[in-house]
DNA sequence: AATACAATTTTTGGATACATTAAGCGAAAC
DNA sequence: GTTTCGCTTAATGTATCCAAAAATTGTATT
């Protein structure tokens, strides 16, 4: 599937994953001499690179002075909630006028699968990486289900603003974890049934509910959300990030 | 104001300009050398700036293979408009909140400006760039009264879908103005009174029907909207491109 | 001492030259 | 006659070099 093999979409899958790891900092100066050289590139792809990334939202670019790690404000981040609530729940309302027998199945099977996963009466560290998966599935499934491509372009964008990723499921509580499944099965039921404006709404707080969450867990947990843990790579030691201009 | 110093800006600008007005058409090649030389630009900004604009959704992209003016299916034309119809009534309900005195007298400084606009009886040509400056800064003041940067991000890169453009106020019934603006009216004092699910039922409306209105009026004068991609259809394989028009 | 200004250094933006990839074409094999 | 392989060619991707802009430093003037 991904034979990305030219250096610039090399470039831009390190970048954002340095990005969304935590390995790059918010307001980091992205230097273009040195992460060339670090990357092992020449400056002409990682420049497209960090053009894509500008684009996509991860960064930020002032011309004639440079990229810097895009940094979120509390506003922004749940305004990506309030907008992901919006849409997701609009694609409910789409899809449920378009569900076909496939359509049920697929989603009943997400489920199941959720339901395995949970099983254990606890989410095991070994199935978390299944989880998330399963979950980016479902949500995925009824955008698409819905017909506007839009709504899915947008949301994935949303997906970008570092705490508001689909990456972060740090729920230490299986109550909510159990909550959130159920929330699953009961909008897959009323999909099912079509009962989109039914679905929407517990889409909707499903959503809604996932920032107040986050809102709470970083109040208790703040240094968790400094830097993301990758699933797959550990994040490297990083060069000492010298103090921002603290002054002004 | 757009003081587009850099080269690359004012490829994107120009390129911009040249696919929404038309003059580049949906599936044409984007040929890197022979753009370049037409811009009087070399490659590299070039290329930069159709990376900057196949991420904004103008241009596709495969790698290897260059980059083509992005074609939209009807169904996308009118998913943009869905999802705008979605974001901006939120941004309504949003707003309603939001509302100053300052914010109420911007909102009707620029229903008034329309109402200045429309006394004639009829949409003059000479008026209609103030016009559409007024529609777009009307639409724009809500959304960012909204206080969800978002929202705005979105329905701007929807206005970049050639058919849902702002750009577009073809409207040949006066009487369709003059609603339009009437919907402007009543959104501005809804909001101003705190109103929020009423503006946004209203707003839903105005942009629900400009896609109703834009169906219609491609059927009716399809030549004047989308100089649709000739003949030959270029779908994947590599055909004759024999698509140069005129100047060499 | 502080500020304004000029020269130097650093960094980004752009042009050109080179490498790589893939589409187009033709000859050879079956 | 058809297919397959390899060569040709044209276009894209990358590296390097040069120019322009910004940041920084140092100096001189008030």
């Amino acid at each position: 599937m991904t034979e990305a093999h030219t250096s610039t979409e090399l470039a831009i899958e390190k970048l954002r994953e340095a990005i969304l790891s935590g390995e790059l900092l918010p307001g980091d100066r992205l230097h273009q001499d040195r992460l060339a050289e670090m990357l092992g590139i020449s400056r002409t792809p990682l420049r497209a690179a960090l053009t894509t990334l500008a684009q996509t939202g991860l960064v930020s670019y002032e011309s004639n002075r440079g990229f810097y790690v895009r940094e979120f404000s509390i506003a922004e981040v749940s305004g990506a909630f309030e907008v992901r609530a919006e849409l997701e729940a609009m694609a409910c309302r789409l899809a449920a006028a378009n569900m076909t027998d496939a359509a049920r199945k697929y989603l009943a099977d997400l489920v199941a699968e959720g339901d395995r996963l949970l099983e254990p009466g606890a989410l095991l560290p070994e199935n978390l990486g299944a989880y998330r998966r399963m979950n980016v599935n479902f949500h995925t499934a009824v955008m698409d289900l819905s017909g506007n491509a839009w709504i899915r372009t947008f949301v994935q964008s949303l997906h970008n603003v570092p705490a508001a990723s689909d990456r972060v499921i740090m729920w230490r509580d299986f109550r909510v974890i159990e909550r959130s499944h159920d929330d699953h099965h009961r909008i897959a039921r009323a999909l099912a049934k079509g009962q989109g404006e039914r679905a929407a709404a517990i889409m909707r707080e499903h959503i809604t509910f996932a920032l107040e969450h986050l809102d709470l867990q970083l109040k208790l947990y703040p240094q968790d959300f400094l830097r993301m843990p990758s699933p797959d790579k550990p994040a490297k030691g990083r060069k000492a990030s010298r103090s921002k201009r603290s002054s002004e």
